[in-house]
RNA sequence: GGGCCUAUAGCUCAGUUUCGGUUAGAGCGCACGCCUGAUAAGCGUGAGGUCGGUGGUUCAAGUCCACCUAGGCCCA
């Protein structure tokens, strides 16, 4: 009986499942997108004449994608969708880092491990397979994430075109002076025979000689350190700087002691010589070196004994004292030999300093003839020599052994050394690229956050030229011409675009470089400028893949018809203020003199539920597949958009979950919407703002007004803050308030009257609003809704043949409510707030159950009031009761389970259980029900149902 | 060891900039109710915070300064 008057009711009805079920749904939508080509449909919906470029930082081919990869992909197909929605023309080239070293490295152990021996272009064969092979692998990983893009036609550093363009762009350098061969200290293996990067070395512990040696110090400016009395006591001792070491053999190459400007030196008098140390050590040393009797004349700062001249132990050269920071007094004397060509730190004193980059060694580490001593010796030969010699000069103050951790070839294992190596660098300085880059980022990027300009400025600012050659196979070839007679190089800057001209019409590119005869590359009649000769052999370096992915900007974006130079955004992980925003940077403003990139936007890492990094040891690492597995793809996009991905960003179990609950509640917002507009034809149906009851038209500004903060969200890359914004919306706004309120007339109300209509309006606003805001982050659940709109609402939405939810631009008006009318309306829902909290006790007591039940007093100051009788608006359907009056402030006796506002002064609020009986039909309590003609229903319902066709 | 960054309820985020100014906010989750015409849904109410720590400036500090702790990125 009490269900005679349900099928006379409008309710929702949809065939959209409240179960979203992602995992299997995700691929046939990606199956669905495949088949009519949404990406290509969402870039044609936009004008071309307003583009938007987001240039793809290549990932390395090579792995699986991880949650990092997948952070960045999806923060950028957020971009670049959501870029498509506001009508400028995003289109997504991704790319793929595939030369270099990672790839090399498991190429060389599949060929060991197959005891084959290859030549150059059969590994670069491998290397170029195995690049493909992930390549693919995390080509089909990114598009199950739903990322946009031109998948099958990426660019790759290793195609043809891309390596000719980075090849003529280091014909650029060349061409202007700014490359040029100097030396490097590099690791080296001298089994192998070969430069190791710093990748391919493994340290573990090993022993080795620990030495203190002195060098004498017979320099004048010495004695005018020490006060009078001082010096003259120390007038007839010889004067010595002492050094500690645990590699003896680079003594011969030793150029210059280093001090630390800031320690203190103590200047002792000891077994009748006088010796220079740093005073923190000297207990440690009198004790190592038996100074019974010793005497401090001095104590000096570091900076005191810049300049003077110590000689070297054995060879008749100077070996002065210089500073450097890096000097520390966790062992030694405080005082550091310095060999630059033999350590990296050493290297970088030798040049600031103006010393000899020394490094007379072969390729077997064994000493060239010209060395006094030690011609000929490798390096385990020349240690006891070398303590040898310096026990019978007398400079050997003390000898141990030591075990530290050391360097070792990841290959044979062997202890690998430090060699000054002939290597290829672009100057920071020639053509002024330091201060031009540094120009750039003060004045021609925008940061995001703004932090990183002075990251990369500290970066450029301090860094040491650029060193872009490799001793490797899989990369691109330096080309350049080495003279067999005299090491000079032949590098022409036309003749290097030349040559790098062959590599786009050569099938494997570069290879070109590789297989040909150097006779084929040289130019005709090319004499050595320098001795004459004309024996020439090729360079056989080959670039930094930073190099590589550094000149993206002129393989893909100056080349692609996607594509405009310079791009609009690089959007990367921090760690990239090192990488390629770095080697990209200085490429451009290197060869374009502009930077190749209007802005900058980076996001932090993927740690755990505590703010720790993911790694394997731990056993933290979570997989982007395992999350798919267990939730979609959908959550880890939901997951890219809640977090503020500018700082590290934090996922966990606690999180995912939390997550989920925040997708079914906007799923199910969506699919009440859906459900209530099954019957609305927006073409028709519409009811204007200005026709709209106040409760309409609040709640329809207020999604205008929503609206706009999530575009400009968007806008500002603060995805955060739409995702909050739209789970608050469907949280709050609708279904607390709105949604709750116009059930009543949704439902029980004529089917084609305007109050049903315009709570239709509003819904239709809603649901707009959400898709607009969903599409680029929730993609798949967002198509999911497009694709469950009754024709005229997609009609009405889109293009008549957009078959996407991406080929929808919605056109809605800007908010239109005075302030005065928002603010009155938003004291009256203060008051709804109020009443809630009045109904509670009465309902927990069981007097009243839902909010229909009751029937509301409210008394309030007369100014209140006023604004509670506010034009056309019916404070039944707003409060949900079935009953509510007013009463002004002169009325004394209390009210029924009376509640006193602490919130709003002078308000009081009355419940009790209303009277009437229930319609059966709107469930509302009415003291009319069944006298209006019909049983058991209100005069309201009788109404309508005396108009509905039969 | 250095440069840059981060720290606000169990979780995700507001509030800090240009102006330091009532009792630090939201949603989720949680607890307790209600509803059964969004139903593996929906509504209501409530409890949760020494704003990482210490010290300083100030009439007043989540907000400014210094130091410390924990964590992250990049170097050494």
């Amino acid at each position: 009986m009490s269900s005679n008057y349900k099928d006379t009711l409008c309710l929702p009805k949809t065939s959209f499942p409240m179960k979203a079920n992602l995992r299997a749904k995700e691929p046939e939508m990606l199956e669905f997108w495949a088949r009519i080509n949404a990406y290509e449909a969402m870039v044609q919906a936009s004008p071309a004449d307003s583009r938007y470029v987001l240039h793809d930082g290549p990932p390395y081919a090579n792995g699986h994608i991880h949650l990092g990869t997948a952070l960045n992909k999806i923060l950028k197909d957020i971009v670049v969708k959501s870029a498509n929605m506001r009508g400028q023309r995003a289109e997504y080239v991704p790319g793929w880092d595939c030369h270099g070293l990672p790839i090399e490295h498991k190429v060389a152990q599949e060929i060991k491990k197959e005891k084959l021996d290859l030549n150059t272009l059969q590994i670069r064969q491998r290397c170029r397979e195995y690049a493909e092979t992930y390549l693919d692998i995390q080509r089909e990983e990114f598009k199950r994430l739903g990322v946009f893009g031109v998948w099958d036609d990426p660019y790759m550093t290793m195609k043809p075109a891309y390596e000719s363009a980075t090849a003529s762009e280091l014909g650029e350098f060349m061409s202007t002076g700014s490359a040029y061969r100097g030396k490097k200290p590099v690791h080296w293996c001298c089994s192998c025979k070969t430069a190791l990067a710093e990748a391919e070395v493994e340290y573990y512990d090993a022993s080795s000689p620990s030495i203190f040696v002195r060098f004498p110090l017979p320099d004048e400016k010495f004695a005018k350190l020490l006060p009078p009395e001082a010096a003259e006591k120390a007038a007839n001792a010889p004067a010595y700087a002492v050094i500690w070491t645990t590699t003896p053999w680079t003594i011969p190459d030793n150029m210059a002691v280093a001090a630390h400007p800031e320690f203190e030196y103590s200047i002792v008098l000891a077994g009748g010589g006088v010796y220079v140390v740093a005073s923190q050590l000297l207990p440690t040393l009198v004790d190592r070196f038996h100074w019974a009797d010793r005497e401090v004349l001095a104590e000096v700062p570091g900076s005191a004994l810049e300049g003077l001249e110590a000689r070297h132990p054995f060879y008749d050269r100077p070996s002065p004292i210089v500073l450097a920071d890096y000097v520390t007094l966790d062992a030694g004397t405080g005082l550091v030999h310095t060999a630059p060509g033999h350590g990296r730190e050493d290297f970088e004193t030798g040049v600031r300093c103006g010393l000899d980059i020394y490094s007379p060694m072969d390729d077997e580490g064994r000493f060239l003839p010209s060395v006094e001593h030690f011609a000929g010796m490798n390096v385990t030969e020349a240690n006891p020599e070398v303590i040898k010699l310096l026990t019978e000069k007398g400079h050997l103050l003390a000898q141990e052994k030591i075990s530290h951790s050391y360097p070792h070839c990841w290959r044979c294992k062997q202890p690998v050394i430090f060699r000054a190596t002939t290597q290829w660098f672009i100057s920071m300085e020639t053509n002024g690229l330091r201060k031009r880059a540094l120009d750039a980022i003060n004045n021609e990027v925008r940061w995001i956050p703004s932090w990183g300009r002075e990251r990369i400025h500290s970066m450029i600012e301090n860094r040491p030229d650029w060193c872009i050659s490799r001793q490797r196979n899989w990369g691109v070839p330096i080309i350049a011409l080495i003279c067999k007679d005299c090491d000079t190089a032949y590098h022409d800057g036309e003749w290097v675009k030349s040559v790098a001209a062959r590599f786009k019409d050569h099938p494997l590119g570069c290879d070109a470089w590789f297989e040909a005869d150097v006779k084929d590359i040289m130019p005709e009649g090319l004499v050595c400028p320098k001795c004459g000769g004309t024996n020439f052999v090729k360079e056989d370096d080959i670039l930094d893949v930073w190099f590589d992915s550094g000149t993206s900007f002129s393989a893909v974006v100056e080349q692609r018809p996607e594509c405009a130079f310079p791009a609009d955004l690089y959007l990367e992980g921090s760690d990239q203020h090192r990488g390629w925003f770095h080697s990209s940077l200085l490429a451009s403003i290197g060869t374009r003199g502009v930077p190749p990139y209007r802005a900058v936007l980076t996001h932090g890492y993927v740690v755990d539920g505590e703010g720790r990094k993911m790694s394997k040891s731990i056993g933290n690492v979570i997989a982007p597949q395992q999350i798919i597995d267990k939730h979609g793809a959908e959550i880890l996009r939901l997951w890219v958009s809640a977090v503020n991905y500018q700082e590290d960003v934090r996922i966990s179990d606690e999180i995912l979950t939390r997550l989920v609950d925040a997708y079914r509640r906007i799923r199910n917002t969506a699919r009440f919407l859906l459900g209530n507009l099954a019957d609305f034809d927006p073409a028709a149906d519409c009811v204007d703002f200005g026709e709209m009851n106040p409760i309409d038209r609040y709640y329809a500004d207020l999604l205008l007004r929503r609206r706009e903060t999530m575009v400009n969200a968007f806008s500002s890359f603060e995805f955060h803050k739409v995702h909050h914004t739209l789970h608050n919306l469907c949280v709050t706004d609708l279904s607390a308030f709105y949604l709750d309120i116009v059930k009543d007339r949704l439902y029980v109300e004529d089917r084609d009257g305007a109050p049903r209509r315009a709570a239709q309006t509003v819904l239709w606003i809603a649901l707009q609003t959400m898709l607009e805001a969903m599409a680029p982050i929730l993609s798949f659940t967002a198509e999911e809704i497009f694709q469950h709109l009754a024709d005229p609402l997609r009609a009405a939405m889109a293009a008549a043949d957009a078959a996407t939810v991406f080929g929808v631009r919605p056109s809605l008006p800007a908010p239109f409510l005075e302030k005065a009318e928002r603010d009155r309306f938003e004291s009256i829902l203060a008051v709804r707030a109020e009443a809630n909290r009045a109904a509670e006790p009465v309902r927990k007591r069981g007097d009243v159950g839902k909010s229909l039940d009751c029937s509301l007093t409210i008394q309030a100051p007369e100014e209140l009031l006023d604004a509670l009788r506010m034009d056309g608006l019916d404070l039944e359907e707003l409060f949900i009761v079935s009953k509510l009056e007013l009463r002004g402030q002169d009325h004394k006796e209390a009210l029924p389970n009376e509640l006193v506002s602490d919130e709003i002064e002078g308000l009081r609020i009355g419940v009790a259980p209303a009277v009437g009986d229930k319609c059966e039909r709107c469930w509302r309590i009415d003291e009319h029900v069944g006298k209006a003609g019909r049983e058991g229903v209100c005069p309201r319902c009788a109404g309508v149902l005396e108009r509905l066709p039969s």
